[in-house]
DNA sequence: TTTTGAGTTGTTCGA
DNA sequence: GTCGAACAACTCAAA
């Protein structure tokens, strides 16, 4: 009988596509393992909502692997030497994909020589392309244009068709046991409506995508409908992996028609790349004058923000989708994050936790990136100038305050002219509106040109 | 080494 | 209402 081979599941919860899970099966027989590593992490650890779509998506890996015929063990702990431990007692080799968040790096290294890592988390492997000096990029284009050349990613592996379970696996814990799921209060209660965690529900989502593909560039700005891929959250947990969502969307469309996509695809291995090279950028601006940036500490703006009652119908909605669904349209996260950072002067680095917390998709990358490119301290920033007006943006991109009203449901009897700012509706058409301002819906927390004017000076302040 | 062109997602102002 | 220019200076990547 050949040594058993664990395969450490981590964030790549499929048997697709799945490099580690089709090595472990020909070496021989096969012990699959979750952890719960809420240690290395740290302050990263997977956030609230993350938990609760890391519970139904580790179920639903667990289904998959039945049926092919082995058991998914559970355990909890440091996930480093708990895997090394085990790997011991068992004379097992390990098996993993290669991950590049900073902690993944640390349980890699803790494993040690039994660890066999495989490539699966990016579209190009290692993720990092390289410039033609030996390099890493720092702006996208040129990224993009290098990554193209390395296009497109090898096949995806079917998945095993069946597995033989390791002999002595240890018993593990029962999920239900995690206490993954909010319950006092529930706060989730909606999730299910809007999501299918797990590989299943991934293939479904990236189905229906291939069918909007064409629309995509169009569409994506538009909040109040379902044109963009929805895709995230499986993204993050690898329930399906980046080069089978790369294939299948190629093959949905013209080059140039899935090409506005499929970027988006390279920048997530952009981002990733970007936190394997500056990993403490999650915590640190990597623009070193941003440290005198002079933020305010108002924790009854952040309280507003958080909680959709800054009095700006579009960052308000946008934040309530959030809370409401795990999830923001990425057009309205700019905006809602912009406003944040420029409006209130809140630290970046509250806004980045507050969405590390709440939204199903949360992943350390990509909201890494996207907080440093909106504050203008990171690789690729936006230039300082760059001031999201609300309104301005809210009649742009939900012109008929669809959106709005979804999700502001006190706002929805307004007329479509001031939906977007309720302050210039006549008193008329806030009586027959039903909307009070200050009672029934906030005032602004800052006026527009009052706020870019201060946010301004603030960042002028660096160059000197 | 130096030079050159370019750089996700925008707003405001004045003609 | 529409349009183009200005908004800083800097860094990156390649020639």
């Amino acid at each position: 009988m050949p040594n058993p081979q664990i395969v450490l599941f981590r964030q790549d919860l499929r048997v697709h596509d799945h490099a580690a899970l089709v090595a472990a099966a020909a070496a021989g027989s096969v012990l699959p393992l979750f952890v719960l590593d809420d240690d290395t992490p740290g302050k990263w650890r997977t956030g609230s909502a993350g938990r609760w779509w890391l519970h139904h998506s580790v179920a639903a890996l667990a289904a998959a692997l039945q049926s092919l015929g082995a058991r998914l063990v559970l355990l909890r702990g440091r996930a480093g030497p708990l895997v090394a431990r085990l790997a011991d007692e068992l004379g097992a080799q390990v098996h993993a994909i290669k991950l590049h968040e900073p902690w993944a790096a640390i349980q890699e290294a803790e494993i040690g020589e039994r660890l066999t890592l495989h490539p699966g988390q990016t579209l190009s492997s290692p993720p990092a392309v390289l410039t033609k000096s030996g390099g890493r990029f720092r702006v996208f284009s040129p990224f993009w244009r290098a990554l193209q050349e390395q296009m497109p990613p090898a096949p995806p592996k079917p998945a095993p068709k069946r597995l033989t379970m390791a002999d002595h696996a240890p018993a593990g814990d029962l999920l239900e046991d995690w206490g993954l799921l909010p319950t006092h209060p529930n706060w989730a209660a909606e999730f299910a409506d809007h999501w299918s965690p797990g590989e299943e529900g991934g293939r479904a989502t990236l189905d229906r995508f291939t069918g909007l593909v064409a629309g995509y560039a169009e569409g994506r700005n538009l909040p109040a409908e379902p044109r963009t891929s929805a895709l995230s959250p499986h993204l993050h947990w690898g329930e399906v992996s980046a080069a089978e969502v790369w294939h299948r969307v190629a093959a949905a469309a013209e080059p140039d028609i899935a090409e506005p996509f499929l970027r988006e695809i390279g920048w997530r291995d952009f981002a990733i790349q970007a936190l394997d090279a500056e990993p403490s950028s999650p915590d640190t601006p990597l623009s070193p004058k941003f440290a005198r940036f002079p933020h305010r500490d108002d924790s009854a703006g952040l309280r507003a923000w958080q909680r959709g009652l800054t009095g700006y119908p579009i960052v308000d909605a946008g934040m309530r989708q959030l809370w409401r669904t795990g999830w923001m349209h990425n057009r309205v996260r700019m905006i809602a994050s912009s406003f944040l950072v420029k409006h209130l002067l809140v630290d970046w680095r509250r806004g980045s936790e507050w969405f590390w917390d709440t939204l199903v998709d949360a992943d350390l990358a990509n909201n890494t990136l996207g907080w440093q490119w909106i504050m203008g301290s990171g690789y690729d920033a936006q230039p300082f100038f760059r001031i999201f007006e609300p309104v301005a943006q809210g009649r742009r991109h939900d012109p008929t305050g669809a959106y709005v009203r979804r999700w502001v449901p006190e706002l929805a009897a307004l007329p479509d002219s001031v939906i977007h700012a309720p302050w210039e509706a006549s008193p008329l058409e806030l009586e027959q509106a039903g909307v009070r301002l200050g009672e029934t819906y906030p005032e602004r927390v800052v006026e527009h040109g009052a706020a870019r004017r201060r946010a301004l000076e603030a960042l002028g302040q660096l160059s000197v």
